[in-house]
DNA sequence: GGTGAAACGTGTTGAGA
DNA sequence: TCTCAACACGTTTCACC
Protein backbone atom coordinates (compact mmCIF):
# COMPACT_ATOMS: atom_id res chain seq x y z
CA UNK A 1 0.00 0.00 0.00
CA UNK A 2 1.37 3.26 -1.26
CA UNK A 3 1.22 6.28 1.52
CA UNK A 4 -1.80 8.22 1.44
CA UNK A 5 -0.41 10.93 0.55
CA UNK A 6 0.35 9.86 -3.16
CA UNK A 7 -2.29 10.01 -5.46
CA UNK A 8 -2.87 7.30 -7.21
CA UNK A 9 -3.49 7.78 -11.20
CA UNK A 10 -6.44 5.31 -12.87
CA UNK A 11 -7.86 5.55 -16.44
CA UNK A 12 -11.16 5.53 -17.43
CA UNK A 13 -11.51 1.55 -17.35
CA UNK A 14 -10.22 0.91 -13.77
CA UNK A 15 -13.23 4.03 -13.39
CA UNK A 16 -15.90 1.74 -14.96
CA UNK A 17 -14.91 -1.37 -13.20
CA UNK A 18 -14.37 0.66 -9.90
CA UNK A 19 -17.75 2.37 -10.79
CA UNK A 20 -19.25 -1.11 -11.18
CA UNK A 21 -18.18 -2.78 -8.11
CA UNK A 22 -19.19 0.45 -5.77
CA UNK A 23 -22.48 -0.33 -7.08
CA UNK A 24 -22.59 -3.79 -6.20
CA UNK A 25 -19.74 -5.39 -4.77
CA UNK A 26 -20.60 -8.90 -5.16
CA UNK A 27 -21.10 -8.11 -9.18
CA UNK A 28 -19.48 -11.10 -10.98
CA UNK A 29 -15.66 -9.81 -12.64
CA UNK A 30 -17.05 -12.01 -15.66
CA UNK A 31 -20.20 -9.99 -15.90
CA UNK A 32 -18.41 -6.37 -15.51
CA UNK A 33 -15.75 -7.98 -18.60
CA UNK A 34 -18.36 -8.49 -20.72
CA UNK A 35 -19.64 -5.05 -20.06
CA UNK A 36 -16.75 -3.16 -21.14
CA UNK A 37 -15.26 -5.29 -23.36
CA UNK A 38 -12.38 -6.38 -21.71
CA UNK A 39 -11.06 -10.08 -20.43
CA UNK A 40 -11.91 -11.28 -16.91
CA UNK A 41 -7.96 -11.63 -16.41
CA UNK A 42 -7.25 -7.71 -17.44
CA UNK A 43 -9.81 -6.41 -14.91
CA UNK A 44 -8.56 -9.22 -12.15
CA UNK A 45 -5.04 -7.56 -12.26
CA UNK A 46 -6.17 -4.47 -12.58
CA UNK A 47 -8.37 -4.66 -9.76
CA UNK A 48 -5.23 -6.43 -7.60
CA UNK A 49 -3.13 -2.94 -8.94
CA UNK A 50 -5.92 -0.75 -7.34
CA UNK A 51 -5.55 -2.59 -3.92
CA UNK A 52 -2.56 -2.78 -3.25
CA UNK A 53 -2.28 1.26 -3.84
CA UNK A 54 -4.85 1.14 -0.75
CA UNK A 55 -7.60 3.22 -3.29
CA UNK A 56 -9.78 0.11 -2.73
CA UNK A 57 -9.97 0.03 1.09
CA UNK A 58 -12.38 -2.99 0.82
CA UNK A 59 -15.91 -4.07 0.43
CA UNK A 60 -19.30 -4.65 2.73
CA UNK A 61 -22.47 -5.59 2.84
CA UNK A 62 -24.88 -2.40 3.83
CA UNK A 63 -27.68 -3.02 6.35
CA UNK A 64 -30.65 -1.47 6.04
CA UNK A 65 -31.07 0.01 10.04
CA UNK A 66 -34.64 0.61 9.97
CA UNK A 67 -35.66 -2.67 8.91
CA UNK A 68 -33.70 -3.41 12.49
CA UNK A 69 -36.09 -0.75 13.91
CA UNK A 70 -33.31 1.51 14.47
CA UNK A 71 -35.53 5.06 13.15
CA UNK A 72 -33.58 7.57 15.11
CA UNK A 73 -30.34 9.29 13.26
CA UNK A 74 -28.51 12.44 14.94
CA UNK A 75 -26.06 14.22 14.74
CA UNK A 76 -24.37 15.18 18.68
CA UNK A 77 -21.33 18.46 19.00
CA UNK A 78 -19.82 17.44 22.25
CA UNK A 79 -17.93 20.21 24.13
CA UNK A 80 -15.36 19.24 26.09
CA UNK A 81 -13.71 20.68 29.25
CA UNK A 82 -10.38 21.68 28.46
CA UNK A 83 -8.60 19.59 31.09
CA UNK A 84 -9.82 16.44 28.89
CA UNK A 85 -7.90 15.14 25.89
CA UNK A 86 -10.00 14.10 22.69
CA UNK A 87 -8.09 10.43 22.51
CA UNK A 88 -9.94 9.58 26.43
CA UNK A 89 -13.40 10.89 24.88
CA UNK A 90 -13.02 8.96 21.62
CA UNK A 91 -12.11 5.71 23.47
CA UNK A 92 -15.26 5.96 25.28
CA UNK A 93 -17.52 6.79 22.43
CA UNK A 94 -16.20 3.90 21.01
CA UNK A 95 -18.35 1.56 23.54
CA UNK A 96 -21.06 3.35 22.59
CA UNK A 97 -22.10 1.11 19.86
CA UNK A 98 -24.84 3.79 18.61
CA UNK A 99 -21.83 6.16 18.20
CA UNK A 100 -21.30 5.11 14.01
CA UNK A 101 -19.34 8.10 13.39
CA UNK A 102 -16.89 10.48 15.59
CA UNK A 103 -15.07 13.26 14.04
CA UNK A 104 -12.40 15.80 15.87
CA UNK A 105 -13.74 19.16 14.28
CA UNK A 106 -12.59 22.74 14.04
CA UNK A 107 -15.45 25.14 15.12
CA UNK A 108 -17.60 25.26 17.75
CA UNK A 109 -17.51 21.45 19.66
CA UNK A 110 -14.87 19.24 19.97
CA UNK A 111 -16.19 16.46 18.76
CA UNK A 112 -19.09 15.55 16.66
CA UNK A 113 -20.73 12.16 15.90
CA UNK A 114 -22.95 10.73 14.30
CA UNK A 115 -25.77 8.07 16.14
CA UNK A 116 -28.05 5.82 15.63
CA UNK A 117 -30.78 5.01 17.87
CA UNK A 118 -34.34 3.16 17.86
CA UNK A 119 -36.28 6.18 18.49
CA UNK A 120 -36.13 9.64 20.44
CA UNK A 121 -36.69 7.82 23.79
CA UNK A 122 -32.94 5.76 22.87
CA UNK A 123 -31.50 8.66 21.59
CA UNK A 124 -32.32 10.72 25.47
CA UNK A 125 -31.23 7.32 27.07
CA UNK A 126 -28.19 7.18 25.17
CA UNK A 127 -26.87 11.12 25.75
CA UNK A 128 -28.10 11.27 29.36
CA UNK A 129 -26.60 7.34 30.76
CA UNK A 130 -23.61 7.53 27.92
CA UNK A 131 -22.30 10.39 26.35
CA UNK A 132 -22.70 12.84 29.23
CA UNK A 133 -21.81 10.18 31.44
CA UNK A 134 -18.08 10.30 29.81
CA UNK A 135 -15.75 12.37 32.01
CA UNK A 136 -14.87 15.71 30.51
CA UNK A 137 -18.21 16.23 28.17
CA UNK A 138 -19.49 19.35 29.64
CA UNK A 139 -22.35 20.21 27.31
CA UNK A 140 -23.85 18.80 24.23
CA UNK A 141 -25.94 20.30 21.12
CA UNK A 142 -28.15 17.44 19.25
CA UNK A 143 -29.40 17.70 15.91
CA UNK A 144 -31.63 14.70 14.70
CA UNK A 145 -31.81 13.52 11.46
CA UNK A 146 -35.93 13.64 10.05
CA UNK A 147 -34.40 12.83 6.74
CA UNK A 148 -31.50 11.55 5.13
CA UNK A 149 -31.51 13.14 1.80
CA UNK A 150 -28.31 12.42 -0.05
CA UNK A 151 -26.19 9.85 0.72
CA UNK A 152 -23.04 7.84 -1.54
CA UNK A 153 -19.40 7.79 -1.68
CA UNK A 154 -16.87 10.39 -3.80
CA UNK A 155 -17.82 10.69 -7.10
CA UNK A 156 -15.09 8.55 -9.68
CA UNK B 1 -39.21 -6.27 0.41
CA UNK B 2 -41.15 -5.81 4.01
CA UNK B 3 -42.31 -2.23 5.00
CA UNK B 4 -39.55 -0.67 7.12
CA UNK B 5 -41.64 0.00 9.76
CA UNK B 6 -41.71 -3.76 10.50
CA UNK B 7 -38.85 -5.26 12.37
CA UNK B 8 -36.58 -8.77 11.13
CA UNK B 9 -36.03 -11.24 13.11
CA UNK B 10 -32.87 -12.44 12.42
CA UNK B 11 -30.99 -15.39 14.05
CA UNK B 12 -27.57 -15.76 15.83
CA UNK B 13 -26.41 -17.72 12.05
CA UNK B 14 -27.62 -15.00 10.45
CA UNK B 15 -25.76 -12.48 12.65
CA UNK B 16 -22.52 -14.70 12.43
CA UNK B 17 -22.96 -14.76 8.30
CA UNK B 18 -23.93 -10.47 7.81
CA UNK B 19 -20.83 -10.07 10.43
CA UNK B 20 -18.48 -11.43 8.02
CA UNK B 21 -20.15 -10.23 5.05
CA UNK B 22 -20.61 -6.37 6.62
CA UNK B 23 -16.74 -6.59 6.88
CA UNK B 24 -16.22 -8.39 3.56
CA UNK B 25 -18.72 -8.37 0.93
CA UNK B 26 -16.70 -10.71 -1.49
CA UNK B 27 -16.01 -13.35 1.12
CA UNK B 28 -17.37 -16.42 -0.90
CA UNK B 29 -20.36 -17.66 1.05
CA UNK B 30 -18.58 -21.32 1.16
CA UNK B 31 -15.95 -20.06 3.18
CA UNK B 32 -18.71 -18.38 5.93
CA UNK B 33 -19.77 -22.03 5.24
CA UNK B 34 -16.85 -23.79 6.42
CA UNK B 35 -16.53 -21.04 9.05
CA UNK B 36 -19.96 -21.76 10.71
CA UNK B 37 -20.56 -25.23 10.28
CA UNK B 38 -23.47 -25.09 8.00
CA UNK B 39 -23.52 -25.93 4.37
CA UNK B 40 -23.40 -23.31 1.61
CA UNK B 41 -26.40 -24.10 0.42
CA UNK B 42 -28.07 -22.75 3.88
CA UNK B 43 -26.54 -19.24 4.06
CA UNK B 44 -27.66 -18.92 0.26
CA UNK B 45 -31.08 -19.84 1.51
CA UNK B 46 -30.31 -17.61 4.90
CA UNK B 47 -29.33 -14.54 2.36
CA UNK B 48 -32.30 -14.75 -0.01
CA UNK B 49 -34.39 -14.60 2.81
CA UNK B 50 -32.59 -11.23 5.07
CA UNK B 51 -32.90 -9.62 1.01
CA UNK B 52 -36.02 -10.09 0.95
CA UNK B 53 -36.38 -8.98 3.79
CA UNK B 54 -35.07 -5.42 3.11
CA UNK B 55 -32.47 -6.12 6.29
CA UNK B 56 -29.82 -5.74 3.11
CA UNK B 57 -29.29 -3.25 1.31
CA UNK B 58 -27.17 -4.03 -1.01
CA UNK B 59 -23.46 -4.32 -1.08
CA UNK B 60 -20.37 -1.52 -1.88
CA UNK B 61 -16.53 -1.34 -2.69
CA UNK B 62 -15.43 1.09 -0.45
CA UNK B 63 -12.67 3.52 -1.97
CA UNK B 64 -10.08 5.54 -0.14
CA UNK B 65 -10.52 9.41 -1.23
CA UNK B 66 -7.40 10.20 0.52
CA UNK B 67 -5.49 7.92 -1.92
CA UNK B 68 -7.57 10.23 -4.93
CA UNK B 69 -6.37 13.20 -3.39
CA UNK B 70 -9.14 14.06 -1.25
CA UNK B 71 -8.01 15.08 2.27
CA UNK B 72 -10.50 17.38 3.64
CA UNK B 73 -14.07 16.62 5.19
CA UNK B 74 -16.56 18.60 6.59
CA UNK B 75 -19.82 19.57 7.83
CA UNK B 76 -21.64 22.02 6.99
CA UNK B 77 -24.65 23.45 8.41
CA UNK B 78 -27.08 25.57 5.99
CA UNK B 79 -29.77 27.87 7.14
CA UNK B 80 -32.45 28.48 4.35
CA UNK B 81 -34.89 31.15 4.17
CA UNK B 82 -37.94 30.43 5.25
CA UNK B 83 -39.42 31.04 2.07
CA UNK B 84 -37.34 28.26 0.34
CA UNK B 85 -38.45 25.00 0.56
CA UNK B 86 -36.11 22.20 1.34
CA UNK B 87 -36.65 19.54 -1.27
CA UNK B 88 -35.30 22.38 -3.97
CA UNK B 89 -32.46 23.18 -2.25
CA UNK B 90 -31.65 19.50 -1.67
CA UNK B 91 -32.22 18.85 -6.11
CA UNK B 92 -29.23 21.44 -6.35
CA UNK B 93 -26.94 20.16 -3.76
CA UNK B 94 -27.04 17.27 -5.59
CA UNK B 95 -25.77 18.45 -8.38
CA UNK B 96 -22.41 19.05 -6.44
CA UNK B 97 -20.57 15.81 -6.61
CA UNK B 98 -18.97 17.20 -3.51
CA UNK B 99 -21.49 16.57 -1.01
CA UNK B 100 -21.95 13.27 -0.25
CA UNK B 101 -24.65 13.40 2.55
CA UNK B 102 -27.32 15.48 3.52
CA UNK B 103 -29.58 15.78 6.07
CA UNK B 104 -32.76 17.52 7.15
CA UNK B 105 -32.48 18.32 10.46
CA UNK B 106 -34.01 19.92 13.84
CA UNK B 107 -32.29 22.39 15.80
CA UNK B 108 -30.19 25.58 14.35
CA UNK B 109 -29.77 24.74 10.92
CA UNK B 110 -32.29 23.54 8.39
CA UNK B 111 -29.75 20.98 6.13
CA UNK B 112 -26.65 19.10 7.36
CA UNK B 113 -24.23 18.27 4.85
CA UNK B 114 -21.01 16.35 4.71
CA UNK B 115 -18.77 17.45 2.01
CA UNK B 116 -15.32 15.90 0.27
CA UNK B 117 -12.89 18.24 -1.12
CA UNK B 118 -9.11 18.01 -2.48
CA UNK B 119 -8.30 20.75 0.54
CA UNK B 120 -9.24 23.74 2.12
CA UNK B 121 -9.16 25.71 -1.02
CA UNK B 122 -11.52 23.74 -2.82
CA UNK B 123 -13.54 23.34 -0.03
CA UNK B 124 -13.74 27.16 0.18
CA UNK B 125 -14.43 27.09 -3.53
CA UNK B 126 -17.08 24.27 -3.15
CA UNK B 127 -18.64 27.05 -0.53
CA UNK B 128 -18.43 30.10 -2.18
CA UNK B 129 -18.91 29.19 -5.76
CA UNK B 130 -21.38 26.12 -5.28
CA UNK B 131 -23.60 26.33 -2.01
CA UNK B 132 -23.88 29.88 -1.48
CA UNK B 133 -24.67 30.76 -5.41
CA UNK B 134 -28.30 28.18 -4.34
CA UNK B 135 -31.10 29.81 -4.30
CA UNK B 136 -32.28 30.25 -0.59
CA UNK B 137 -28.99 29.48 1.25
CA UNK B 138 -29.10 32.47 3.22
CA UNK B 139 -25.72 31.45 5.46
CA UNK B 140 -23.98 28.44 6.59
CA UNK B 141 -21.42 26.80 9.21
CA UNK B 142 -18.54 25.20 8.59
CA UNK B 143 -17.08 22.22 10.52
CA UNK B 144 -13.79 20.62 9.24
CA UNK B 145 -12.97 17.02 10.35
CA UNK B 146 -9.86 17.36 11.41
CA UNK B 147 -9.59 13.61 12.16
CA UNK B 148 -12.28 10.90 11.88
CA UNK B 149 -11.58 8.42 14.96
CA UNK B 150 -14.72 6.35 14.16
CA UNK B 151 -16.57 4.84 11.24
CA UNK B 152 -18.90 1.63 11.41
CA UNK B 153 -21.99 0.36 10.78
CA UNK B 154 -25.03 -0.60 13.06
CA UNK B 155 -23.60 -3.60 15.41
CA UNK B 156 -25.44 -6.75 14.94
C1' DG C 1 -0.96 -3.48 -20.83
C1' DG C 2 -3.59 -7.23 -22.84
C1' DT C 3 -5.35 -12.41 -24.16
C1' DG C 4 -7.19 -17.39 -23.89
C1' DA C 5 -7.29 -21.71 -21.71
C1' DA C 6 -6.87 -24.76 -17.84
C1' DA C 7 -7.44 -25.79 -13.12
C1' DC C 8 -9.73 -24.94 -9.37
C1' DG C 9 -13.25 -23.00 -6.32
C1' DT C 10 -17.84 -21.04 -5.76
C1' DG C 11 -22.92 -20.13 -6.68
C1' DT C 12 -27.22 -22.09 -7.30
C1' DT C 13 -30.70 -25.37 -7.66
C1' DG C 14 -33.70 -29.23 -6.51
C1' DA C 15 -34.86 -33.53 -4.21
C1' DG C 16 -35.18 -35.35 0.10
C1' DA C 17 -34.64 -35.64 5.47
C1' DT D 1 -34.40 -25.41 7.72
C1' DC D 2 -31.05 -28.14 6.73
C1' DT D 3 -28.07 -31.47 3.65
C1' DC D 4 -26.04 -33.48 -0.40
C1' DA D 5 -24.87 -33.70 -5.06
C1' DA D 6 -24.75 -31.96 -9.66
C1' DC D 7 -23.98 -28.50 -12.76
C1' DA D 8 -23.17 -23.89 -14.14
C1' DC D 9 -20.39 -20.25 -13.54
C1' DG D 10 -16.68 -17.35 -11.66
C1' DT D 11 -11.80 -16.75 -10.09
C1' DT D 12 -7.11 -17.20 -10.59
C1' DT D 13 -2.90 -18.27 -12.76
C1' DC D 14 0.21 -18.74 -16.47
C1' DA D 15 2.35 -18.73 -20.86
C1' DC D 16 2.30 -15.81 -24.52
C1' DC D 17 1.29 -11.47 -27.39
Amino acid sequence: MKSTNEKVKIDGIDKKILRFLMQDARKPILEIARNIGISGAAIHQRLRKLESSGLIAGSKFIINPKVMGYTTMAYIGIFLDKAMSNPIAVKELEKIPEVLECHYTTGNWSILIKVLCRDNEHLMHVLNHNIQKIEGVSRTETFISLQQQIERQIQI
